[in-house]
RNA sequence: GCGGGUGUGGCGGAAUGGUAGACGCCGGGGACUUAAAAUCCCCUGUCCUCUGGACGUGUGGGUUCGAGUCCCACCACCCGCACCA
C-alpha cells in the first residue's frame, strides 16, 4: 500500500472480510437498543446486478450504517425473488434447469453485492424458490383458504395455442403471443383468486395512516382501488324484464335520454338478429391499447327495446354501446348526455336529446351546451321535485325516493378486482390443492407440505411440465383415499414478495414466522425501491399483511411505515447511421470529449443522444463490476449518492465517477497529512460540529446529495486549515461522517490514523451545541428590495444598531442618493431593507 | 381526456417569503515537472459605458418592504390511469 494513494483493489476486500469476521451486521433480536428495519426491494436473480440495484442498495446501506452508528439495532437483510418466467425461458433456450440457472445467478449476484460492501445480515438470506420458503407460503395459502379468502372461479385468460401457456396482458402484442407470434385466444379457465376486494375499504382507509409514503404512490393506490358511491336501480323494460343500472350521478336522472348496455350484457346477448350479432362482434374486436381507445368512436346499436323512466314514465331507447363495460357496475347505464362527456358524444352522433338538468343557477335552466357536457357543480333544473336543489342534496333525495319505491338503493362500487394468482407454469410455488373426482377440490393436508416441484422436467415440449410429468400430479385424495390429481397451477410471484419482509424477521423451520419476532421488527422503518412497484407489489403486500392480521397471526397491519421510491440511473446514448440504420454504441466503445464523442474503433464521430434510462437495446449501460474494478466500491457508492436528489433520475457520467475517485483520494490525503499542531481553530471546530448535525439531518431525510455537498465543504475547510488539535478532531470526525457512504476508505483511514476497532462499529460523533451558535452574523442591506451591501454585526444586535450601521454604509448612501427614507424593515440577524 | 409532477448557469443541482446559483462536473488561466500524470492556486450566469452598474430562477399577471419560494392564468416536458357511468 502506497502512502499517498488509497488502493481499493486491496483495501475493499480486506475490510469486507473484517466485517464478515466480526459479524458486525447481524441483527440481534435480543438487543435492548431501539430497532430499525431498513429494507430495499429484493432483486430478481437475473444473473447480474445492474447499476439501478447499486443505487437502490447504496441508499439503504447508508441509512442502515447510519442507524447502527446512532445506537439502533438494525435489521438490513437481503434475499431473492427467485421464481418467475426468465428461468423457464432460459430452460427453453439453453436447456438448463430453472433451479440450477437461478441458484447460479444468485451466487454470482451475491458475490457482486459483497464487492460493493453492503452492510447486510447475510445470515437471514432467503430465496423464494426454496421449499424452506415456499412450503410456508403454501401453508399460509391454506390458512387464507380456511379464512374464506381464497376461491376458484372461471376466468378469461390470454391463451397462446403454440406455447400452450397463459400470457400476461403485457405479453400480448397486437393480439399475438410475444414469443410464439401466434394469435392469442381468449379462454375460460378455472383459476384461483384471493379476495383482496374484501379489504378494499381497509386498504383505502389505511393509506391515510401512511404519512411517510409519497403522495404520488398513495394517490395511485387510491385510484387503483377506485371507490365510487352512487345508486343502483332498475328500469322496467318493454320486453317485461328489469334492467339494473349503476350511476354516480343519480341527481341527473331527469336528464337521462337513453339507456345503454355492454356488448356482452345479457340483454344484448339475448337479441336474435344478425345485425345485433354483427354489432356485438364489432365491439369485441375493438382493441384495448391506449391509442385505440383514444380514437375509439362511440358506437351504438338500437335494440328496439325501451326502458320506462322511474319518475317521468317516459320510454327511453335501449342501445348496445361499445363504451359500456360489462365488468364495472352492472354493465348497464342510464345515459345523461348533458352531464357526461361519453353520453354527450354518443347522443350527438345518434341525434338523441341532450336535456339540461344542472345549471350554474336556476335562471340558466335553458342555457345551451357549449359543445361539451357539463359535469360540474350547480343547481338542479328541469327536474320536477329536484328543482333548485344542490347536486349533493339531489343525489340523496333520488336515492331516498327510489329506495322507498323498492326500486334501488345507494351502493358503493370498487374498481379493484380480486387478485388472480393462478399461473400455468412450472417455476413457481405449487398451489396446495388436490382435485378428486368424488370429493371435488380438496386442500392438501398441512403435514404434506411442502409440496415440492419435481426436478426431472423437460422444457422441450411446450406447455406446463407439471401437467405432463409422469408421476408428480398423481396422489390419493386426502378425504376419500381414492385416485386424485394435484393442482398443476403455481402461484403468481407477487405472492412470494407479499410476505418475504416477514420471513426476514425470523426463519423458524416449522412455521412461516415467529409472532414475537414480527412484533419486535415490524414494521419496516424504511422501504426503498422503484416506483414501478407503486401499485401491485405494494398493494398485494399490504393486503397479505392485513389478511394475516385479520386471521390473528400477526399484529402489524401496515408492513412499510415509510416508503421511498428512488429514481433511475440514466446515461446518454451514442449512435450513428450505418447503411440507413441507426447503430448504437456502448459507453466503453466511445472516447468522450468535451463537445463530441468518437468511436474508439475507427475514430468516427457518433451522435450524442438524450440522457435516458439505461437499456440493453440502446446500449447505454454501465456494468457495476467493471466500474468497481476501475474506481473501487467507495467511488461508485459516492457517485450513487452525489448531485441528484435520490427520487430523481441520476445521469451516469464518466467525468462524474472520476470526480468521485478524486474525492476518495482527497480524503485519504487528509489522513496522511500531519495531524498534530499547536493551538485551536475555532472556525473549523464550528464548521465540524455544524456538519455533524447537518449530515445527520440530511441522511435521515434521505437527502444524500445534500449530505455529500456538506462533506465536500468540510473536507475543503480541513484542507485549508493549519495543523491544530481542532484540525485533527475534524479529520477524525470526517472519517466517521463519510463512513456510511465510503465504508472501505473510512476503515482504512481510521486504521491508519490509529483509531480503535472498526469504524463500522463506532458511534456517530457527538456535537457540541455551543459550537452551532455564531457570535457574528452577516446582514444583507437592501434598498428598494435589491441588495446594496452586506455588513458584519454581532449576533443579536438591536434593530436600531442595525439601522444605523446600514445607513452608515457608503454603498447604501450612494444608492439612496438623498431620497427620503420612508420606512426601514429590520429582520434581526438577517437583513435591513430601506424603503424610499 | 382525467390525475400527478417538474421547469434555476454549458451540465447535475443548492436556497425556513429575506445576500439566487452552495457543492460537484465541464471549461479557462497559472504553479510544480526535463516532460507527463497526479496535485495545488485563481477565474468561470448574461450584458454594459466594468474600483461600478443593469438584467436574471419556463411565460404573463398579482400579493408583499421584499417572491425561485405564495396566488391566478398560460406554455413545455415527464409520469400514472384510461370509455370505471
Amino acid at each position: 500500500m502506497s502512502d499517498t494513494r488509497f488502493d481499493p483493489s486491496t483495501a475493499d476486500g480486506r475490510w469486507q472480510k473484517a466485517w464478515d469476521e466480526a459479524q458486525c451486521f447481524r441483527a440481534d433480536s435480543k438487543s435492548a437498543k431501539p430497532k430499525s428495519y431498513v429494507l430495499e426491494m429484493f432483486p430478481y436473480p437475473s444473473g447480474r446486478i445492474h447499476i439501478g440495484h447499486v443505487r437502490n442498495y447504496t441508499m439503504g446501506d447508508v441509512l442502515a450504517r447510519y442507524k447502527r452508528m446512532t445506537g439502533h439495532e438494525v435489521l438490513h437483510p437481503m434475499g431473492w425473488d427467485a421464481f418467475g418466467m426468465p428461468a423457464e425461458n432460459a430452460a427453453m433456450e439453453k436447456g438448463v434447469h430453472p433451479g440450477g440457472w437461478t441458484r447460479d445467478n444468485i451466487a454470482n449476484m451475491k458475490a457482486q453485492l459483497k464487492r460493493i460492501g453492503f452492510a447486510l445480515d447475510w445470515s437471514r438470506e432467503l430465496a423464494t424458490c426454496e421449499p424452506e420458503y415456499y412450503g410456508h407460503e403454501q401453508g399460509l395459502f391454506l390458512d387464507l383458504y380456511e379464512a374464506g379468502l381464497v376461491y376458484r372461479k372461471e376466468s378469461e385468460v390470454n391463451w397462446d395455442p403454440v406455447d400452450m401457456t397463459v400470457l400476461a396482458n403485457e405479453q400480448v402484442i397486437d393480439g399475438k403471443g410475444w414469443r410464439s407470434g401466434a394469435e392469442v385466444e381468449k379462454r375460460k379457465l378455472a383459476q384461483w383468486f384471493l379476495k383482496i376486494t374484501d379489504f378494499a375499504e381497509e386498504l383505502l382507509d389505511g393509506l391515510g395512516s401512511l404519512e411517510n409514503w409519497p403522495d404520488k404512490v398513495r394517490l395511485m393506490q387510491e385510484n387503483w382501488i377506485g371507490k365510487s358511491q352512487g345508486l343502483e336501480f332498475s328500469f322496467d323494460l318493454s320486453n317485461g324484464e328489469r334492467l339494473p343500472v349503476y350511476s354516480t350521478r343519480p341527481d341527473t336522472i331527469f336528464g337521462a335520454s337513453f339507456v345503454a348496455v355492454a356488448a356482452d350484457h345479457p340483454v344484448a346477448q339475448s337479441l336474435d338478429s344478425d345485425a345485433a350479432r354483427d354489432f356485438i362482434a364489432l365491439c369485441k374486436r375493438g382493441g384495448t391499447t391506449a391509442a385505440e381507445l383514444e380514437t375509439a368512436e362511440k358506437l351504438g346499436f338500437d335494440t328496439g327495446i325501451t326502458a320506462k323512466h322511474p319518475f317521468t314514465g317516459a320510454d327511453l331507447p335501449v342501445y348496445i354501446a361499445n363504451f359500456v363495460l360489462m365488468d364495472y357496475g352492472t354493465g348497464a347505464i342510464m345515459a345523461v348526455p348533458g352531464h357526461d362527456q361519453r353520453d354527450f358524444d354518443f347522443a350527438t352522433k345518434y341525434g338523441l336529446p341532450i336535456p339540461r338538468v344542472v345549471a350554474p343557477s336556476a335562471a340558466d335552466a335553458d342555457k345551451p351546451f357549449d359543445a361539451e357536457a357539463e359535469s360540474g357543480e350547480g343547481v338542479l333544473v328541469n327536474s320536477d321535485f329536484l328543482d333548485g336543489m344542490e347536486v349533493e342534496a339531489a343525489k340523496a333525495e333520488v336515492i331516498r325516493r327510489l329506495e322507498e319505491q323498492g326500486r334501488g338503493q345507494g351502493k358503493t362500487v370498487w374498481r379493484l378486482r380480486d387478485w388472480g394468482v393462478s399461473r400455468q407454469r412450472y417455476w413457481g410455488t405449487p398451489i396446495p390443492f388436490i382435485h378428486c373426482e368424488s370429493c371435488g377440490v380438496v386442500p392438501a393436508p398441512k403435514d404434506s407440505l411442502p409440496i415440492t416441484l419435481p426436478e426431472d422436467v423437460d422444457f422441450k415440449t411446450p406447455g406446463n411440465p407439471l401437467v405432463r410429468h409422469p408421476t408428480w400430479k398423481h396422489v390419493d385424495c386426502p378425504k376419500c383415499g381414492g385416485k386424485a390429481e394435484r393442482e398443476t397451477d403455481t402461484l403468481d410471484t407477487f405472492v412470494d414478495s407479499s410476505w418475504y419482509f416477514l420471513r426476514f424477521a425470523s426463519q423458524p423451520a416449522d412455521k412461516p414466522f415467529d409472532r414475537e419476532e414480527i412484533a419486535k421488527w415490524l414494521p419496516v422503518e424504511q422501504y426503498i425501491g422503484g416506483i414501478e412497484h407503486a401499485i401491485l407489489h405494494l398493494l398485494y403486500a399490504r393486503f397479505w399483511t392485513r389478511a394475516l392480521a385479520h386471521m390473528g397471526q400477526i399484529e402489524v397491519k401496515e408492513p412499510f411505515a415509510s416508503l421511498f421510491t428512488q429514481g433511475m440511473v440514466t446515461h446518454e446514448t451514442y449512435s450513428r447511421l450505418e447503411g440507413g440504420k441507426t447503430v448504437y454504441y456502448a459507453p466503453d466503445e466511445i472516447s468522450r470529449e468535451a463537445e463530441r464523442a468518437l468511436l474508439k474503433d475507427d475514430g468516427g464521430e457518433v451522435e450524442i443522444g438524450r440522457v435516458i434510462k439505461m437499456s440493453k437495446s440502446k446500449k447505454n449501460v454501465v456494468d457495476p463490476d467493471t466500474i468497481i474494478a476501475t474506481y473501487g466500491a467507495d467511488a461508485v457508492r459516492w457517485f450513487m449518492l452525489s448531485d441528484s436528489p435520490p427520487e430523481r433520475d441520476l445521469p451516469w457520467s464518466e467525468a462524474g465517477i472520476e470526480g468521485c475517485g478524486r474525492f476518495v483520494q482527497r480524503v485519504w490525503r487528509l489522513v496522511s497529512a500531519e495531524m498534530v499542531g499547536d493551538g485551536g481553530d475555532l472556525d473549523l471546530r464550528r464548521k465540524t460540529h455544524k456538519t455533524i448535525v447537518a449530515v445527520a439531518q440530511d441522511i435521515e431525510a434521505l437527502s444524500f446529495n445534500k449530505a455529500v455537498a456538506r462533506l465536500y465543504e468540510l473536507t475543503g475547510a480541513i484542507e485549508k486549515a493549519q495543523p491544530s488539535a481542532d484540525r485533527r478532531d475534524a479529520t477524525f470526525t470526517l472519517m466517521k461522517l463519510v463512513s456510511p457512504m465510503m465504508p472501505h476508505l473510512a476503515e482504512e483511514a481510521w486504521h491508519r490514523a490509529g483509531g480503535e476497532g472498526l469504524i463500522a462499529e463506532a458511534a456517530w460523533p457527538e456535537h457540541d451545541p455551543a459550537m452551532l451558535v455564531e457570535d457574528e452574523v452577516t446582514i444583507a442591506v437592501q434598498h428598494k428590495g435589491k441588495l446594496r451591501d452586506t455588513l458584519t454585526a454581532p449576533k443579536g444586535a438591536s434593530k436600531e444598531a442595525l439601522e444605523e450601521m446600514a445607513l452608515a454604509s457608503e454603498k447604501v448612501q450612494r444608492s439612496l442618493d438623498g431620497a427620503e427614507v420612508r420606512k426601514i424593515i429590520v429582520v434581526p440577524d438577517r437583513l435591513v431593507n430601506i424603503v424610499t
